[in-house]
DNA sequence: AAAAGTAAGTAAGTTTTACTTACTATAGCG
DNA sequence: CGCTATAGTAAGTAAAACTTACTTACTTTT
């Protein structure tokens, strides 16, 4: 079903090598002489298979979004109303970042500032998630669950965005991530609000 | 009542240089032989008056947050209950985000990566204004405008990263960005929650 | 089975860019 | 005046990203 395998082995082991290293540290600290060693390769067969280092770390994005689009896929289909789905996505996402601190790094730190990550496939994945909730509110509001004077699109923003800065400290700092707890907060107010 | 004013000549063409750069291109695609030249000085003296160019980013970005945050507590001390400040800060934040780009994606797309940022002055601003938020909430929750039963601390996260992902869009390809409407959007959900 | 073609990988550059070092001009001040 | 501190320069260095030209090995074709 998989257009093509992961590639050549060299290919396989220099992304591993990346990935590796981001647990470590920072990507702009990271040399393509640190990568091609690790990997064991040399420097060259890097520039091979990707455009330049930048383009390396979109592939790696690609890969951990992919895995995510799938798992949340799965677990959104078990729920009816779209105010479950929207609480599952929600848990399954801060989830997905507790457990692969590499995946959340590079999303959340890494990318966003050079312009042609917006051009790359990693980031079409994100427009797809994006899309899915937004669809799925637009069904909520549609079944009545969900008033209907907010902008889909800006409620979505809003909630991957609360999201996001719930969980930056914890991910630049490395500390855990108390899942249930800002899982709980978010519902609580995306779905009440903070009145009393 | 400032310490220091903002020093030799030198210095502050060099952080208008950057400054004026960065409404062009992203910081990484950026020289420091471009900042020279912009600036109208040589190279070196950029090393004179900052540790490196990412600090001279910090130190421009610290200016920014400074000027934002002298604005911000204007604004809030004219509104009495904690709901109205929240909504002022909302609105303040989204609107000096849509007036100063380059505050913008400084912020949300620039410092976030580098593991020394956390060192610098700029975040300590940052964490003020974050602080300054939670205080906000804290006595809203005392005076029972606010649910105790959600923590303060992330109530602020979430707040501010549903300003940060609605406006990032629009920052990130320079879009202008509806104040009103995302302000709108934002206030009745943190308020009221999304349910009809 | 020999020839031809291609994919995987290497070794040794080149270029660019952030950063250094050693120096000069100038202005304030006892 | 002479001394010191400040503002600034010019030329260089080191390192890192990226290139180029080549080798090896494995398929495919005739």
């Amino acid at each position: 079903m998989k257009e093509k395998k992961n590639g050549p082995p060299g290919r396989i082991k220099i992304m591993k090598a990346l990935s590796d290293l981001i647990k470590q540290k920072d990507f702009h600290s990271i040399t393509t002489a640190e990568i091609a060693f690790q990997a064991g390769v040399t420097e060259g067969l890097i520039y091979k298979y990707f455009k330049d280092k930048r383009d390396l770390l979109y592939t790696v994005l690609e890969e951990y979004f992919d895995a995510f689009r799938e798992y949340i896929k799965t677990e959104v289909a078990t729920r009816e109303s779209s105010t479950e789905k929207l609480e599952v996505i929600i848990r399954t996402n801060i989830e997905s970042w507790s457990e692969n601190r590499v995946f959340a790094r590079i999303l959340l730190l890494e990318v966003r500032s050079s312009p042609d990550y917006y051009k790359s496939r990693a980031y079409e994945l994100v427009k797809k998630y994006y899309q899915t909730i937004v669809k799925i509110i637009e069904q909520g509001m549609e079944k009545g669950e969900i008033r209907r004077d907010i902008k889909p699109e800006i409620l979505t923003k809003e909630i991957l965005g609360a999201i996001e800065h719930s969980c930056l400290g914890d991910i630049i700092f490395e500390r855990s991530i108390d899942v249930d707890l800002i899982c709980d907060n978010i519902c609580k107010t995306v779905f009440r609000g903070v009145m009393p």
